[in-house]
DNA sequence: GATGAATGAGGTTTCATTCAT
DNA sequence: TATGAATGAAACCTCATTCAT
């Protein structure tokens, strides 16, 4: 915690901006501090008022990244809505911020390969993914309990679900011309509903 | 005709077989090409004899193992059995390497995110999962075909069950304790085939 | 505002000028950049600040040395005497300069030799040599208009006189105990200055 | 030397004549033992079957070209024609060898660097230059013996004109557009037999 | 808080040279 | 005689990190 809060919030975050960016454009490996700090026009040297190292920079951006995302999924949770609809809204709201989040799936990806090998990353992947299929969970828990859904492993349904998101944003990545994200995604949530409202017995049957 | 076997094709495999090894554990940038020489008892430069630099050796371990991948779908869609069992028994050999394909998984997300940044190792990757959809496609118009399924949207059903096992790799990857790899991939074929079997006009309709 | 001077320049000159005696020593790529770091005790990288690459660093030198080598024929150009004088002058100049020329020779061929390949060298080179006759050829259209000289085909003579000095300059360095460098030149400017005394058209009648 | 002579020496004489090519391509250090042996089909190891290193490749070129100069100038020397003549004939053999001699210029320089720093090259280039030069002093001894030209220093004046000669080569290969090289070679000779005959007593008196 | 200057450590790539065949 | 394969040594260049100001 540098001295002045006020002064030091704004450069923490806009360093941690300007490095996202960055780090999308050239992986982590490939982006220099001089990249970052060149981007708002500061000195190199003075990333490191704010941060220990490249590493930490790192860590703290995946930090500040998973809990942007968890935010998006915890408004869908926290809608006054039927659970069906909450669902469908999440995924939309996924599709509208297509702009921002795009650009994100870079540094994304660097995230999943740098988690596998650095154990502070892992831990905040590892958390983030755990609370997101804990929060479509939640959501599907809700359409059980409302009767909106048929009883079934409401945890096999979130995983699956979320598989079929993150799953779909990569052929969207890879493969654009040939996916129409809206629709696909659409269709997936449709699958799960429809085997929520059904009385299959899940994975774990 | 020389005296000796060409050497030239096991070394080759011998790299790159050191190579995904030593990529996987310490990521693209991470690894030197000692590190790789080292794996195998060679020179540092040997390698250049066989590869014109670390992005070739990296394209090149991009299409071997894509294409080893793709030769595991293939026979499953060239087995001679009923639709929903040639995608069972995919998945299932998917699991069953186990062993082989949990130590690819980090190298693979190195190529997802290296591929959002050179173009070559792009193409590869796009191709491959393009191949992939069309192989599950194949298999899935097979069962619309012989009215195991009911007709619906063929490739929007293969790009959901490829999205399934994707993002459900990743889960398995990332929270392997909480996730029955086992299990929550049968609960995925399961959906799509329910899907499948029902009248549902998938993300096209 | 820096409280410091501003060091770049110096340390510029220094590196350029450690440089100019290490390429002397070894050649351009017999020299390394730590040789030239090493003599003035700085480390390889910090060369890195002040010049791009090693071709930089050359291609830097060469404007250096020949725009040197300029200001001392400019300075006999301008001299306030007879074209005759000054041309003596300049030569007289060249010897007693001895110390520092002689030591610049063998870049000096290193140029010659590197023009040939490189372009950037190669402009540098060709504009020093044109540049070089161009003086000369000045002072002798000096002498011309003042009657000093017969009028002739000063530029013809300007290159014979500068072809004398480089031709000489070779003499000089490989068969150092046959040439008396001093009388040789003087030689070759009484040489030239006869023809320009003369009627003679030069090389175009 | 090798136990087949006359094999040997075709590929003595095909190595050395690729390397000319290639160095004067490429310069001594750009130029690869590989490039060499590429261009006549090799394999690199051969050379050395031939050569002991690339340093004496190197040597054994220099008294190759150099040699061949020589014999040029020596049958000027050799002409049964009257001195002035015999000079002209000789610069005029040089330009008309344009396309064999225009291409060797990067060799040449590439030696005058490295001669500066190697002896067995400074040796050989050393030896040229003084009998080049001795050359040009036994025709213009010639013609102070028959009287064509008036009694004078004739070393001073071969020097004077081999300066001449190897300076405005320098000006044709760097300024080709400004320098008629035929015009201004045959201004030399007339500048310098001019000198000798008249009365003028050399650098010497 | 900020930076210009510097560096140590290291990585990729190149190449003359060797040697078993 | 010829070569495919291999390598040790080295060179250029980069960059995260430090520190005096």
């Amino acid at each position: 915690m540098p001295p002045r809060p006020d002064v030091s919030e704004q450069r923490t975050a806009q360093i941690i901006e300007a490095a996202i960016a960055v780090f999308s454009e050239k992986g982590f490996d490939g982006a220099t501090m001089d990249d970052i700090a060149g981007r708002i026009g500061i000195n190199k040297a003075t990333i490191y008022l704010y941060f220990d190292s490249k590493d930490a920079l790192i860590r703290a951006i995946a930090e500040d990244i998973f809990a942007r995302e968890l935010t998006d999924l915890q408004s869908a949770r926290d809608m006054p809505a039927a659970a069906a609809e909450r669902l469908t809204a999440f995924y939309e709201a996924l599709i509208d911020d297509d702009a921002e989040l795009l650009p994100l799936m870079p540094i994304l990806y660097e995230f999943y390969a740098l988690g596998l090998r650095r154990d502070d990353v892992r831990a905040v992947l590892s958390g983030f993914i755990r609370r997101s299929a804990g929060l479509l969970e939640a959501i599907i828990r809700d359409g059980i309990a409302s009767g909106e859904f048929a009883p079934t492993d409401a945890r096999a349904a979130a995983l699956a679900l979320d598989a079929l998101i993150s799953g779909t944003t990569l052929h969207w990545v890879y493969a654009p011309d040939e996916v129409d994200i809206n629709a696909q995604l659409r269709f997936a949530v449709r699958l799960v509903l429809r085997a929520l409202a059904s009385d299959d017995a899940g994975p774990g049957g």
